[in-house]
DNA sequence: AAATTTTAGTGTTCTTTTTACACTAAGTAC
DNA sequence: GTACTTAGTGTAAAAAGAACACTAAAATTT
């Protein structure tokens, strides 16, 4: 890359923010932290940071995932980029942001390696957010909504291994609103996108619920042959 | 905005790229512009340019949109960011990519008005591009062939008033696959969106369609009520 | 060890939506 | 006034979606 054809223009700085979804069985979770400095100084926001030279917005929305809340190898997806010119009151700052699905359960103990204090919140009990990132969150809301009946992506909230009961409360949970059990069973596993695993719950209270896989491989062959998944 | 906390960081350049589709009753198409400059003199590209501090990276699309193609009040929408670091060999740029739905035949005569060389390609005999905008348009067309069945946004690329075959024959341009007149026209009248005209064609040798109109007053009212468009 | 509690797992009927399909009407050109 | 072309219309069959209730199995309590 030669500088001689360099453009002079100022530039917006620009960075990659983050929200980063989880799911406890019962309800969706934001992933917060608390800023240390000004502006907005102890206050939460999203993960973000500024984009290197040498890295795609998405690689940096990664490193950030990994740097700031100790995640890795994490669904991450690109939501909007945000660039109205007051977002930050520093100076003008343009923030492509990308939403991340993450099994909540499996990252726990490692989210709390770096020294930043971050935080799982409840949907519905976000705290008022830095900047822009209320709007940013609703959002990514709105998109993961959207997305979920027509792409398998909610499974990356899940555990590897899971119970058709605990599918159902996550669709549940994020189209908020009551799915019949029986409908939703036929539909699910009438794709063929799921493998019945020779293993059932353990140490539960009632009848246990066998497991299942989400069948990567036959979600790829059938979506070459035309098939779209719909809930 | 003080300059007293501004970033060291080194930054990428910031641009603003165009994909903007028009439709001319049969075909979609794309309005491209030929570069005059290196690198990739001579060869076709999306209109793009440099966003400045005291834009949105919308509101750089809609001048780039003004100033090279001569289009004014065009409907836009955020398309991707793409930000690979090789994507322009002079220097690191990210661009902010939109899409744009015209009304092809209001603007025909506009579009020459700039010193540049703009013309519409048949999507089917795209020239070879620019830079990645090739990717670029491939993803807006998949975008737009997605959109198209759940927004009513397809009424941007057709005239004020309408006839329903181009209508349907825009819908059939845009999927890729015949529809059936009689269910398509139920559905579309079913919705309540349209707008019987009191004007039919004139000048066809044939039977002269009845004219309608998109009503979004209508749109917004029944959306509020938990409406969702679907062809 | 019997009874209780809790969630898993399963089919059928009715309703709604989607698909397939063919003829008459109206305008212009010749 | 005949030919040509596209506009405009309804019905029946098939598929998909919605509504609905009981038995099975595991741990816990009595």
């Amino acid at each position: 890359m030669s500088k001689t054809h360099q453009y002079k223009f100022p530039r917006p700085a620009l960075t990659s923010d983050c929200v980063i979804f989880g799911f406890d069985g019962g309800e969706l979770k934001l992933l917060l932290i608390e800023r240390e400095k000004e502006p907005f100084k102890n206050r939460w926001a999203l993960p973000g940071g500024f984009v290197f030279l040498d890295e795609t917005t998405e690689e940096c929305a990664k490193r950030i995932l990994q740097e700031k809340a100790g995640l890795k190898n994490v669904f991450i997806e690109q939501l909007y980029t945000f660039s109205e010119v007051d977002r930050d009151p520093r100076e003008r700052i343009v923030s492509v942001t990308y939403y991340a699905l993450v099994d909540k359960q499996h990252y726990e103990l490692i989210a709390g390696r770096d020294t930043l204090k971050v935080e799982w919140f409840a949907l519905s009990e976000l705290p008022k957010l830095a900047f822009d990132h209320t709007k940013i969150v609703k959002l990514a809301i709105q998109r993961l909504k959207g997305k979920i009946s027509y792409r398998p992506i909610g499974f990356e909230l899940l555990n590897e291994k899971f119970t058709l009961s605990q599918l159902q409360a996550l669709y549940e949970a994020i189209l908020e609103q009551p799915i019949d059990k029986r409908n939703f069973r036929k539909k699910i596993l009438g794709m063929g996108l799921l493998k019945a695993l020779n293993e059932k719950e353990k140490n539960v209270a009632h009848k246990a619920a066998r497991y299942y896989s989400f069948d990567n491989r036959a979600y790829r062959e059938l979506t070459q042959k035309g098939f779209h998944f719909q809930i």
